[in-house]
DNA sequence: TAGTGGTCTAGACCACTTA
DNA sequence: AAGTGGTCTAGACCACTAG
């Protein structure tokens, strides 16, 4: 039936991820397809010559990739490609922040009493105050996010000039240390840009845009950040992929 | 420095998640934060008593879920949580569809010559025919998701009237077994209603809105079913986490 | 009862980082 | 050289499914 399909030891390309790859080939062939049976982990193992825990780790990656699913005492199956299983990422908001043509511009940053708004969403009474920091994200000269965000004010903790600029910025997209912050609430959602929203990113109010909300929390999780990230609905893809397509085998650990 | 944290053998949580839940509640309690050096591999084997490969499987976890992550030869720390990790799914589209309390009504299933645009999509001439199928998703009376789909029309494999019919918008969304994609791409996109779309969901046109575009292709990679679903922004609810909130500590296998 | 996936172990060798 | 994570092995026991 099946042919042996031995590993090849001196390759780079660790043992585990040369099976993940065989199999996610006959998957993309055809040769098995969706709600079909693969070979049981002791056939695979003696199919490419290898230990059961690497033949695991195989089929673990293709179980996290959603191309198989198992059933304890039944088999390994291929999934079939599902449109509710689909997720999506903020990949390129990262590329638009981490791109050295992307410049940020401080509009405004200063202490301010909290709208009503922004005392329910950061749990402060309105004799307290906020700092509000407002940027434009543009890339190539050309305007494509306005983000707009307060802060809890701690008079004991003043912030560093720092915390309004680029860096800060940086710091919350991909923050590789530390930060204050132990997590955080994100919220997508479909709008249109307000009066004011479209004179900063010099277009039409009522155009299609995205709004990214955010909400940190400290290690006492109060909330310490709310900010919303706003661009026109073109300036973000979110674009995925369900099943096995050809190009792209994503097979690395 | 550290006590010792047995695992507990009897427990119904097999010792690999215990691992994790008690890494996770160190991160929750701010006894690691963003940036700290976890205890080694080798320390945690003997801080909770169980061999490598059960932590290694821990710490995997856990670096899965964004919350700490590696560095060979380093050792293993703590993420700190970030905005541009985020990561989206559709779980409550999913929920709407799954829910028994939703009905799909059928507006028009018919074979059509393809406009210009199904053309494109599917990689179809204009002498060809598609299937044209358009839907209401309605939840509890009130009208909330329009789909429009164009699959390719295939004389020689007509479609069965099943195909038209909720079953076929069930598994489109979660199809446990066969089905005949290999593969699909969505893209989520924030839109306003047309007149059209409006009148079929008792909005007014100009209303923000989701699309969720999706384009699925057979194992010879041809495109065979375009469609959308469109409907109101409040209607989809794309929110998510960052860090490692108190509740929830989704230690699960 | 036989086959399946799920878990765990003890030990080994490796590449990498740091001192 | 010592410590770290990355990988692999051979074998074991378990719970579950099916005939």
């Amino acid at each position: 039936m099946s042919k042996l399909r031995p590993i090849d030891r001196s390759s780079f390309e660790p043992p585990y991820a040369q099976v993940a790859r065989g199999m996610r080939e006959r998957i993309v062939n055809g040769e098995y397809r969706a709600g079909d049976r693969l070979p049981s982990e002791a056939e695979l193992c003696a199919l490419y010559g290898v230990s059961r825990m690497t033949v695991r780790r195989a089929v673990t990656l293709l179980t996290q990739d959603g191309v198989v699913y198992t059933e304890n005492g039944r088999g390994t199956f291929v999934r079939a490609p599902e449109l509710g299983a689909a997720t999506f990422d903020l990949a390129s908001l990262r590329r638009l922040v981490d791109d050295a043509a992307t410049t940020v511009k401080i509009i405004e940053a200063r202490i301010v009493p909290p709208s009503p708004r922004v005392c329910r969403k950061l749990a402060v009474d309105d004799e307290s105050y906020v700092v509000a920091i407002k940027r434009v994200l543009s890339s190539a000269g050309e305007p494509v996010f306005y983000h707009s965000e307060y802060l809890v004010f701690d008079p004991r903790r003043p912030l560093v000039e720092a915390e309004y600029g680029v860096t800060a910025l940086r710091d919350l997209l991909a923050n590789a240390g530390k930060s204050g912050f132990k997590y955080g609430r994100l919220r997508l959602d479909a709008s249109t840009l307000t009066e004011t929203e479209a004179s900063y990113l010099a277009e039409e109010p009522g155009v299609s845009a995205w709004v990214i909300e955010h909400l940190f929390y400290d290690f006492e999780n109060r909330p310490v950040s709310w900010g919303r990230f706003i661009g026109r609905s073109d300036r973000l893809d979110l674009s995925t992929t369900v099943g096995v397509p050809d190009v792209g085998n994503g097979a690395g650990g």
